[in-house]
DNA sequence: AATCCAACGATTTTT
DNA sequence: TCGTTGGATT
């Protein structure tokens, strides 16, 4: 089977451009570009910086660019590496451009930064300690895993619940921190001043664990090309071109891998828009976007400002809002459209007479026929969604709550891709504890302690340990047989494994392990549609070519591409209307303390008021024809009533453009000041060393580990707990045989024993 | 091992 | 107010 991506085809001479670049006559595509937009196609050699305002055609040159990278010949798809965010954007990218060429461009790395950076690493893992094979941890793993650290330390985690402290650690590795550039202090008192020592044992256990969470993905690609010229030089040569999308929410660490990257060939573009960064809270830089000049000496800055999806009011309404910020490289959109509507801005006595009026004029929109799907009710916080469920379920509107919980996320789902992972990867303590009881065994909390002891003392993983508890007599013999039964069908799955297509290997382990028995008995009423969910996964499963790669998909890709059913209104936050467009957007809470929110103004201050201000010019820039502002006086937060003053916002929307502007002079807030700024470090410059590290085994074996010869020697008198003192008769590695003075001969594992006293 | 109650805490969540 | 979670109880 040969790989597209193997290295050798990147030796291959560059092709030579076509008549110097210069095509005789402009390829159709460029047709219908504006002067702009085509400037920002063929500035294609060094770094670029597109600003791309809302609604401006930015994917259009995006694919564009690359359509005409190819067609021109400057680049081979195998030399082109195209990174966004999502894995929509990365979809919707590879199509366009498929569209653009004609053929499906095949070859090129375009995807996710955690998707692209998870395929370097697989390569390379050895060299970061990892096997390729390495599992991706989700959220759930990581809070469990932070949960056991917490406890093995005794922190409070009463005090420092798990969430918050893997918030800290996920915002170092945003900022490419790995523990040996952090001291102590750094952590101030999080954790009892402990958190970066808890991020060096996450970090250690991790790596035990042969799992990686997702900041790893990019962290250990740093340390990697960091450590490793060679490596990095394999693919500068191969990347000759780079492009980013979304620039504006990339994080530390992804700037450094890009530049790492881009050093190569200098043929860095990078799309964008400083006035819509709103992941500053998940550990997005908006100083990445803002500096891009002085970070790519010789950049040229291209701004794309006309326009093409809202009327004029909308447009001069989101403009005059963000004008307030500081923190911008600016932009003057205009449009070539009319002026159409006035943001209409309304006020309502209370949060449940918002939604009434919302709901009458969505009802309206409807008698005018205007298909629902080009509504949408854009909201700051999730719980804001409720009002409008409920109103809409009186008056039969239908609506969709776009978000929540996602396919890979059910806990049924989860269970069954732990089984997977544990067939995959051996060493995933994470995914053998969440199963190794589900169906109920009888392996309980006590098994599960004797298996971690083994494990602990043994340094291997809790399968191995469980596997070696029953090759003796530790276990009661129910137990041990049930242990050695689930132990052997792990193994006969692992070995099948290569055998059997994956559809077929899940729903013999579903079926074998009593999964879907266990769902079958359930009497609750969910658990029909849990079953079916199961029958979902193995005909999703089906799509990909291996188990592994299904596995990495479920991994990074964790949306389920949404089939565009009904003409239904959508709810959804700002953040989840981030790239989506809509005829008109209503967008209600604009309050103090809720929007902008109160929590944000406290932890970030300023920067955290001009995050919000850019989640405001979001929600505005979403609609094409109306937009409609609302703010309520009452609202019930937490169970009881709450005053609300009208948001600063509304007092920052350009009086001639809105309709029925509220009388000047809305109070701002009282009580805010500003924190002092935050923080933002870049690591040292000098990379650290990391001496290259070779661990033996492929994807499917398990590589047998040595066992630790015991200390123990025939004749030797020791003490078991459960079995009393007794005389070894033999030794078998890690294994004894244990002539007990009142229990009889027993195999034990030597872990559970200890020298008996000497008598006499 | 299951079940019940009290206490807590509740923005945003691309991967 | 309401959903989750963890401890305690049977």
């Amino acid at each position: 089977m040969s790989d597209p991506f193997a290295f050798e085809d990147s030796y291959e001479p560059a092709p030579q451009p076509l008549r110097a670049g210069v095509p005789l006559a402009p390829p159709a595509y460029l047709d219908g570009l504006n002067p702009i937009q085509r400037e920002a196609v063929e500035a294609q050699d060094g770094p670029v910086l597109v600003l791309a305002g809302a609604g401006t055609g930015k994917t259009r040159v995006l694919t564009t660019r690359l359509a005409h990278l190819l067609v021109t010949r400057r680049a081979s798809p195998w030399q082109l590496l195209a990174v966004t965010f999502t894995n929509k954007a990365a979809r919707e990218m590879r199509d366009r451009v498929a569209a653009l060429v004609g053929t499906p461009a095949e070859g090129w790395w375009l995807g996710t930064f955690h998707a692209l950076a998870a395929r370097i690493l697989r390569r390379h893992a050895e060299l970061v300690g990892l096997k390729s094979n390495f599992s991706i941890l989700d959220t759930d793993d990581q809070l469990r895993l932070i949960k056991q650290l917490l406890e093995a330390e005794n922190v409070d985690s009463k005090k420092w619940p798990a969430r918050m402290v893997l918030g800290v650690i996920e915002r170092w590795k945003d900022r490419g921190l790995t523990p040996d550039k952090l001291e102590a202090k750094d952590g101030g008192t999080v954790a009892g001043g402990r958190v970066v020592a808890l991020y060096a044992a996450y970090q250690e256990r991790l790596k035990t664990l042969n799992a990686c969470d997702f900041g790893d993905l990019l962290l250990h690609n740093l340390v990697l090309f960091q450590g490793h010229a060679d490596i990095l030089g394999e693919y500068h040569r191969r990347f000759r071109y780079i492009l980013v999308d979304e620039y504006q929410d990339t994080n530390v660490a992804q700037y450094l891998w890009l530049r790492l990257l881009a050093q190569g060939h200098r043929n860095l573009c990078c799309v964008g828009d400083e006035d819509q960064s709103i992941y500053g809270w998940r550990g997005a830089e908006i100083g990445n976007i803002l500096r891009f000049e002085h970070d790519f000496p010789g950049a040229r800055i291209i701004r794309l400002e006309q326009n093409y999806r809202s009327t004029g009011h909308i447009l001069a309404s989101a403009s005059g809002l963000i004008a307030h910020n500081k923190g911008r490289l600016g932009k003057t959109l205009w449009t070539g459209a009319g002026d159409g509507e006035q943001v209409r801005v309304r006020g309502h006595w209370d949060a449940d007479e918002e939604a009434r009026w919302i709901g009458d004029e969505i009802e309206a929109l409807q008698r005018a026929r205007v298909p629902l799907r080009q509504i949408a009710i854009l909201v700051r916080a999730g719980f804001q969604t409720r009002e409008f469920e409920d109103r809409f379920l009186t008056l039969g509107l239908p609506y969709r709550v776009v978000g929540g919980l996602r396919f890979y996320e059910r806990q049924e789902i989860r269970d069954a891709i732990a089984y997977l992972r544990v067939i995959v990867q051996p060493d995933d303590d994470l995914a053998f504890e969440r199963i190794v009881n589900l169906p109920k065994r009888g392996i309980g909390p006590a098994a599960l302690q004797m298996i971690n002891q083994v494990a602990r003392a043994q340094g291997i993983g809790q399968a191995e340990a469980a596997w070696r508890l029953t090759e003796t007599d530790e276990l009661k013999p129910k137990l041990r047989r049930t242990m050695r039964g689930l132990m052997e069908d792990f193994a006969r799955w692992r070995a099948l494994a290569p055998t059997l297509p994956q559809t077929e290997l899940v729903r013999l382990v579903l079926d074998e392990s009593g999964y879907t028995r266990m769902w079958q008995d359930d009497k609750s009423p969910e658990a029909p549609g849990r079953l079916e969910n199961l029958k979902e996964l193995v005909t999703a499963m089906a799509e990909f070519e291996n188990l592994q790669g299904f596995l990495e998909h479920v991994a990074l890709v964790m949306d389920t591409a949404e089939k565009p059913d009904g003409d239904m209104v959508s709810v959804m936050t700002l953040h989840g209307a981030k790239g989506l467009e809509f005829d008109h957007v209503f967008l209600p809470g604009w309050e103090e303390g809720l929007f902008p929110n109160q929590r944000a103004l406290e932890d970030t201050g300023i920067a955290g008021l001009e995050e919000e201000r850019r989640l405001a010019y979001v929600g505005l820039t979403r609609a094409r024809k109306s937009a409609t502002v609302c703010h309520a006086s009452r609202r019930r937060i937490f169970g009881n009533w709450m005053d609300a003053i009208p948001s600063r916002f509304l007092g920052e929307l350009p009086a001639d453009h809105i309709d029925d502007a509220p009388a000047a002079g809305f109070s701002v807030g009282a009580g805010f000041r500003e924190p002092p700024a935050p923080f933002v470090g870049f690591p040292a410059a000098r990379p650290p060393r990391q001496p290259p590290r070779t661990i033996e085994g492929a994807a499917w074996e398990v590589a047998p580990r040595p066992r630790p010869a015991t200390a123990y020697r025939p004749g030797a008198r020791v003490f078991h707990q459960k079995f009393g003192t007794g005389t070894v008769l033999a030794v078998d590695q890690d294994k004894l045989e244990i002539a007990f003075d009142h229990a009889g001969t027993k195999k034990v594992i030597d872990s559970f024993v200890t020298p008996a006293e000497r008598a006499g």
